[in-house]
DNA sequence: GCCGTTTTCGGCCCGACTGTTTTCAGTCG
């Protein structure tokens, strides 16, 4: 069984001992331990297991190791299935529906004998749910209205798309006369791939009308709770926003907390107990005296900062940007003054594997060159599809080089400041062999080679036939590595640590696809990849204009892996990049 | 279940809001 395979099941196994009604600290470690799982690279991994030592990795101690490795080895854990058979799924399903926990979820159980959705649909509808102590009318109805939305309110959404309700809900707070500081937090300020709702924090001495601004915003469908500081709405797409309102002396603490991630919090306010002080959203006040955090923040005795640096500082820290606080080893780098310089936006000079309308792009090369130079890019790579790609009009030969021609001719003929790389996006055929002749992709600038079919093969197959490619001297970069579409279509099977390996061993790039659906490859993957020499190129496979603007979530993407300018290719020089194509 | 150089036992982050209660448990982040 590989790491991630193990990781959902310590992540399952996490979910079902809440609903045993288990320690919430033992919950906590199983879902910890997936994540530190997950943060693994498998080679490391399966040469942890090889040598017994992983209880030396923090958040795995002698029980996961123990179990990680029975997993590892038989593919099936009896502690396991003994749990999971004491538990109907109907209860597991049931913590999608909001306002209902384990407890809740429990006592349901246990006095109604109710096990499955419909059976607790039907409870609430004629009463017994609403009979039970610790329950009333208001619960029922809320749970009955759960259950009808728990598909819409339970999902994920993109972050691109999360990020453009986001903007400006923040833009429109900032232009109210109360408000003094605003941001969005939570796991859309960390860039993870996908939020689960948004989070808005607002600085203000006069909370009351922009709670109203924001409870009775045109797009909000439903008002879910709504108090003096803190309120939730609901949006039509089933995205859910909680806007937050602090005095503006404790708007960095609430900004840093909401921030996250749990994992970092937590870390942060056992390093803030080290010293003897206590953090929380109201601030960093002495961890002795008397009464709450919140009391001894209003009480004045928290430590004045004007920004995050400042709270990190305070903890003697450097300051930690918000695509690093995953608790995967920011705290350690930022005391040891060893945090990275992240790539930005503004590092980028062009970028590759976008498309036109000569395959399945809606825009023409004029015109996607510029929108290019409108963004001040010294260069754009164009790599439409290869005729393997039929569905995507891709190009044959005779095409291809037709576009090649005209390429070179636009760059020739001055028109544009930016230069246009002549490339493809070539096909993998289903054994590893190229769509194209080594003869005709040695006339194309650069060659991006990637999967587009038999995505069923297995691991095996799969892995050989990414890998041929990769050895291709004619292959400049790997394209989307593991074919995933974030929420829609799992990755293909296939075993990255082998194809980074060779991609390093034969100097070939691995493209991070900046598609808001695609973020492939992985973030989590990427850290350890460069450190290893792996070099990588923010592709933003653009199929139109506004496709360009994709980087962005590319960027995002590689801040998250760690990644600094040198590490990309799209930060080089136009003469670096011709240098290393030709 | 994890962790540790004041600890191998006893901690483990902390607060807002809701709904059901008459002081708080559960949920959520």
């Amino acid at each position: 069984m590989t790491k991630n395979e193990i990781a959902e099941i310590l992540e399952e196994i996490g979910v079902l001992l809440e609903l045993k009604g288990e320690n919430p600290f033992k919950i906590r470690a199983y879902g910890s331990g997936a994540r530190v799982l997950e943060s693994l690279e498998s080679d490391e991994f399966e040469q942890l297991v090889a040598d017994g030592k992983l209880d030396s990795v923090k958040g795995i101690g002698a029980a996961l190791a123990q179990k990680i490795g029975e997993l590892h080895e038989t593919g099936a854990l009896g502690f396991y299935d003994k749990l999971k058979a004491s538990i109907a799924p109907g209860l597991v399903e049931m913590l999608e529906v909001p306002g209902l926990g384990a407890k809740k979820i429990k006592a349901i159980h246990e006095k109604l004998g109710i096990d499955t959705m419909e059976g607790l649909a039907a409870a609430c509808v004629d009463g017994r749910v609403a009979e039970l102590s610790g329950f009333g009318a208001k619960s029922a109805a809320k749970i009955a209205e759960g259950i009808k939305n728990r598909e819409a309110y339970g999902k994920r959404h993109l972050w691109w798309l999360a990020n453009e309700v986001a903007q400006p809900i923040v833009a429109g707070l900032r232009e109210r006369p109360e408000v003094k500081r605003a941001e969005a937090a939570g796991s859309l300020r960390r860039g993870m791939e996908t939020v689960g709702d948004l989070d808005f924090i607002v600085a203000s001495d006069e909370p009351a009308p922009v709670m109203t601004w924001f409870c009775e915003l045109p797009e909000v469908k439903e008002v879910t709770a709504r108090g003096e500081t803190k309120s939730s709405v609901r949006f039509e797409s089933g995205l859910q926003a909680d806007l937050r309102i602090v005095p503006p002396g404790q708007f960095v603490f609430a900004l840093h907390h909401f921030t996250g991630s749990k994992d970092h919090n937590v870390a942060m306010r056992q390093r803030a107990l080290e010293r003897g002080l206590s953090l929380s959203e109201w601030g960093l006040v002495p961890a002795d005296g008397e009464g709450t955090a919140k009391e001894k923040a209003e009480r004045g005795e928290s430590k004045e900062v004007a920004d995050e640096a400042g709270l990190f500082k305070a903890l003697d820290m450097t300051f930690v940007p918000p695509a690093l606080r995953e608790g995967l080893g920011e705290i350690e780098a930022a005391e040891a003054g060893e945090l990275p310089q992240l790539i930005e936006v503004g590092d980028l000079r062009g970028a590759f594997h976008n498309h036109t309308t000569a395959s399945d792009g809606r825009n023409t090369l004029a015109e996607m060159v510029t929108a290019a130079e409108a963004l001040g890019w010294d260069y754009l790579g164009i790599a439409d599809h290869s005729k393997a790609s039929f569905q995507a009009n891709g190009l044959d030969e005779e095409r291809l080089l037709k576009q090649v021609e005209e390429i070179r001719a636009l760059n020739e003929s001055g028109r544009f400041k930016t230069h246009v790389f002549a490339g493809s996006e070539v096909d993998i055929l289903t054994d590893g062999r190229l769509d194209f002749a080594d003869e005709v992709m040695a006339q194309l600038d650069y060659v991006v080679a990637s999967v587009h079919n038999a995505f069923a093969q297995d691991e095996d197959t799969m892995t050989k036939r990414i890998i041929r490619a990769v050895e291709n001297p004619q292959v400049t970069m790997l394209g989307h590595a593991t074919g995933r579409l974030l929420l829609r279509r799992e990755p293909y099977k296939v075993n990255l640590a082998k194809v980074i390996d060779a991609a390093i061993a034969n100097d070939t790039i691995i493209e991070l696809n900046a598609s808001p659906w695609r973020l492939d490859l992985d973030w989590r993957l990427w850290r350890k990849a460069a450190e290893r020499g792996l070099l990588c190129a923010i592709n933003p496979d653009a199929h139109e204009c506004d496709g360009l603007q994709h980087v962005r979530a590319g960027v995002s993407a590689a801040r998250k892996g760690w990644l600094q300018p040198k590490h990309v290719l799209n930060t080089w020089t136009l003469e670096q990049v011709k240098a290393r194509f030709s």
